[in-house]
RNA sequence: GGAGGGAUGCCGGAGCGGCCAAUCGGAGCAGACUGUAAAUCUGCCGCCCUAAGGGCUACACAGGUUCGAAUCCUGUUCCCUCCA
């Protein structure tokens, strides 16, 4: 399958074979083969990076296989270490029940909502006993936790390593038992749990899952992984116009990576990409092309157009968008505290800054006079991309 | 239970009596340039004011010492490590 990556080629060798072979047994048993991918819910919108997993589980799908999009509201709770404080947990819980309803119905700009089944882990998890979790830690040795790398990062720099963190694969690796998972998705980095999964598998009598695992996506600042936390990441929710800004605004040498995860271009389309990058060819018509692509999967083919068109506009051109918020005045209003009262400035100081700087312009003309007074009717602009009318 | 270490701006992390609104890096913002909101370079980056200047609030919390405290002392809260 285009895009999986294993760390280790002999299990990606070994899970291809799996995979195979549980195609031709499933296809003698006449049923489809039972594939997950699991989601913590640690903020309430899903984003790029979760997208990878969904549209390779929208495949699976399409082959007409039994897709399960489990969502961590039991997970997520156990999840961070840094937090114990039990107090909040209960504003926690709550907050996990509304994201887990969000994203689910973000997931189905993917999914066929028909053909899915979304199951929330809690359900199972919050019913076993301690008799269960001491039968599942029977299947690990503290060794095994131990060799991981981000353990010995922190063994050696003397930070915290929780209990909990050793239970956390225990309680992802039960999901896999109740749902008879025949596959499981998820990014590199699971892999350990993914493979807890399979002991617990076979410790609870059922053949082990097939694994397969994909890269993590990194954010828009081409830095670190994409996290709403992070600030780096393109929600799948938001509007045309920023998901299509946004990706313009990815760095030149991650496009490729973007086209290969996030996209449905093939193997030589891709090949060709990488030819014309090479080249020397203009990234920014193939980056607006990616921007075009990813913007018309969420927003459909009409709004991807209008939000390339917005970007040609305001940014490549450096013209007013077509539609720009209106804002009511007073008479007797500085342009300064106009700025800081409408939100384009967070306060005074800064609006005063902005001006200082030479980003604030009043139908094109730059102001250079914070205390100039701002008529009616007139268009105020702030940096690249903040805008007013004001009426 | 015992011993030690720590709490600094959005994040990381300096500072250890005045030169601190606080070094530096990241994030963010702005300007220039450009091929895009890429890259690069430069600048800004607590709040308020009639903004060249002035004022206020800030270095976990509460007190204290001092002409003067993020820096010293006392207490409190929280966190970490090690031993038991």
């Amino acid at each position: 399958m285009l895009g999986s990556d294993f760390g280790d080629p002999q299990i990606k060798e070994q899970m291809a074979k799996e995979l195979r072979q549980r195609l031709i047994d499933a296809k003698k048993e006449g049923r489809p083969l039972r594939v997950y991918c699991g989601y913590d819910v640690t903020a309430p919108d899903l984003h790029l990076g979760h997208t990878i997993t969904i549209r390779k589980l929208k495949q699976f799908q399409d082959f007409g296989h039994d897709v399960n999009f489990v969502i961590g509201t039991f997970t997520t709770l156990i999840g961070d270490p840094s937090d114990r404080d039990t107090a909040r947990s209960a504003a926690i819980e709550e907050k996990v029940k509304q994201n887990a309803q969000s994203y689910a119905e973000q997931a189905f700009k993917i999914l066929d909502k028909q053909k899915t089944r979304v199951r929330y882990n809690n359900d199972w998890l919050s019913k076993l006993t301690f008799k269960d979790v001491i039968n599942m830690a029977s299947c690990f040795t503290v060794q095994q936790f131990l060799v991981r790398d981000r353990i010995q990062k922190r063994l050696e720099s003397n930070d915290p390593i929780w209990l909990r963190e050793f239970l956390y694969p225990l309680a992802q690796g039960y999901d896999a038992v109740e749902l008879k998972a025949d596959v499981q998705l998820g990014a590199t980095e699971q892999l350990f749990n993914l493979m807890a999964c399979r002991r617990l598998q076979e410790f609870y009598g059922l053949k082990p899952q097939i694994c397969l695992t994909f890269p993590v996506l990194v954010g828009i600042d081409g830095a670190d992984r994409m996290s709403k936390s992070r600030g780096n990441y393109i929600g799948i929710d938001e509007p045309p116009e920023t998901i299509y800004g946004k990706t313009m605004s990815i760095p030149d040498n991650i496009m490729l990576q973007y086209f290969e995860l996030l996209t449905d271009i093939d193997e030589a389309e891709l090949g060709d990409i990488k030819k014309q990058i090479e080249s020397g060819a203009n990234p920014m018509s193939l980056k607006k092309r990616l921007a075009f692509d990813i913007t018309k999967q969420y927003h459909g083919e009409e709004k991807a157009k209008e939000a390339e068109a917005h970007f040609e506009k305001t940014v490549q051109n450096k013209e007013l968008p077509d539609e720009i918020e209106e804002y009511k005045i007073t008479d007797n209003i500085t342009i300064s505290q106009l700025i800081t009262q409408s939100g384009l400035a967070a306060s005074r100081s800064e609006a005063m800054r902005l001006i200082k700087q030479g980003a604030v312009s009043i139908d094109g003309k730059k102001v250079d006079d914070a205390n100039l007074n701002v008529a009616k009717g007139v268009t105020i602009k702030v940096g690249k991309r903040r805008y007013l009318k004001t009426v």
